[in-house]
DNA sequence: CGTCCATTTGAAGGTAGTCAACAACCGTGG
DNA sequence: CCACGGTTGTTGACTACCTTCAAATGGACG
């Protein structure tokens, strides 16, 4: 299916954001009404971990990041990449202790913005209070995208799908969406995807094979964008 | 994992929501801002699809309530299911078009509230946007704990972890949690938890022959709690 | 230059999917 | 009241996709 398919889809929310990143936070009036801190973060450094208090949000300024959940028996997963403009923690809005982990993939920086603040600005300011509500739902229509496709997709379309995705957030963000190179392992696209690192390898290596793209280790240029809309969209081509 | 043990967790959310029907609106005090339109349903009923104009969120009162998504190519996944207290169509927020259907699963009733009434009375009331702010996030908070629970659980897993929120949140409502008929069917169960029909009535024989349930059609009675619990919380009982 | 981690590739096995038939149940209408 | 058709649920056999285990390669970095 790709999200940056839909993005552009008008059967579904035409100019409304399908991504996190896209209408987030106004900083600018933000920075006016609460505090805000900036934060250097350098790869793999943890910006928070599940467990501990919940006092702020953040919004990515540069760098990348992934969210993950890990139940209490060890079991772990990715719930989501997060670049510049992107929303970050504000998942535990409403919990007095975040729910997921934050990590850097690489050095980067985040603004924080203390929540109890940001709370008493959108009473006063509505424009506020919308762009809040509107990036919560933007993220649950992102997160039910991405149910759909994994449990309708196989593996190479879920790879397919994934790599449309980053290479439209890349575009978005003024950068190449045809060659770019991935901040995450094998394994955390796996977890995200939830198919294994080995099968992540795999389905990339058959997707070169077919010219859809071509990969390097983490740098990736999608040679035939319509091959993979065409895969993930769920174009059965089950050619071995 | 299950949702239920989850909200009980204090490792995450004590008092926080885990379901979206926990800390909804509150009715009696929206009840003054927004005119509230009652609207009964019938089973089988659409109550929104998507591509059509979003204009209003909804409360459940009564009945039983899936909501799925479908892609353009006819792929289809139910992404949750609204019992009474739930909130349905706010994942549209911001949308000018809704993003996924909502079908009545049995005769019920849900409370309209239009959405640019409920924006103005937010706007005058921080209690009231502070509710839906932190009813949004607990979504994206169940949501992701199902994904997680998807992405690393077997099939038989994720039907003990199904049956056990279901449990949870009829015994939430007033009801039994260990006694209940379900609403929906095999193939909806199925298309929730990312596995096929035939697969979910596998495992429910499969764990009502260990004696953890007892099944006649969609009727459900959790017999060995804990060893539902230990199923899914990982414990990877795999003796056939 | 050596160690470690990430990635790639191969072979074998298992879990869930597919296809198909049957059984049970429901509501409807005779 | 019972017959009936259609939907829903159950079960079996076979297949396929992905996982698992294992080993080798390639880079990155000290």
């Amino acid at each position: 299916m790709n999200l940056a398919a839909i993005r552009a889809d008008h059967t579904f929310a035409a100019n409304a954001p399908q991504h996190p990143c896209n209408p987030t936070l106004d900083l600018e009036l933000l920075r006016t009404l609460v505090p805000v801190r900036r934060i250097q973060v350098k790869a793999g450094q943890v910006l928070y971990r599940a467990g501990s208090a919940f006092d702020s949000i953040y919004v990515v300024h540069a760098g990348c990041f992934k969210t993950q959940l890990v139940s209490a028996d060890g079991r772990e997963r990715t719930t989501g990449f997060r670049m510049r403009g992107d929303l970050l923690g504000a998942d535990s809005i409403g919990s007095p202790v975040r729910m997921s982990d934050a990590v850097a993939l690489d050095d980067g920086e985040v603004r924080e913005l203390p929540y109890p603040a940001v709370m008493r600005a959108c009473a006063g300011v509505p424009e506020l209070q919308a762009m809040l509500t509107v990036a919560l739902a933007a993220e649950i229509r992102t997160d039910r995208q991405w149910m759909l496709a994994l449990g309708t997709l196989t593996a190479e379309q879920r790879v397919a799908a994934f790599l449309l995705d980053l290479g439209a957030r890349h575009a978005a963000l003024g950068y190449s969406g045809q060659h770019f190179v991935m901040r995450m392992t094998r394994a955390e696209i796996g977890s995200f995807l939830s198919i294994k690192l080995e099968t992540v390898t795999r389905c990339m290596t058959l997707l070169a094979g077919r010219g859809c793209i071509e990969v390097r280790r983490r740098e990736i240029r999608l040679v035939d964008h319509a091959a993979l809309e065409a895969l993930a969209s769920g174009a059965g081509l089950r050619m071995h």
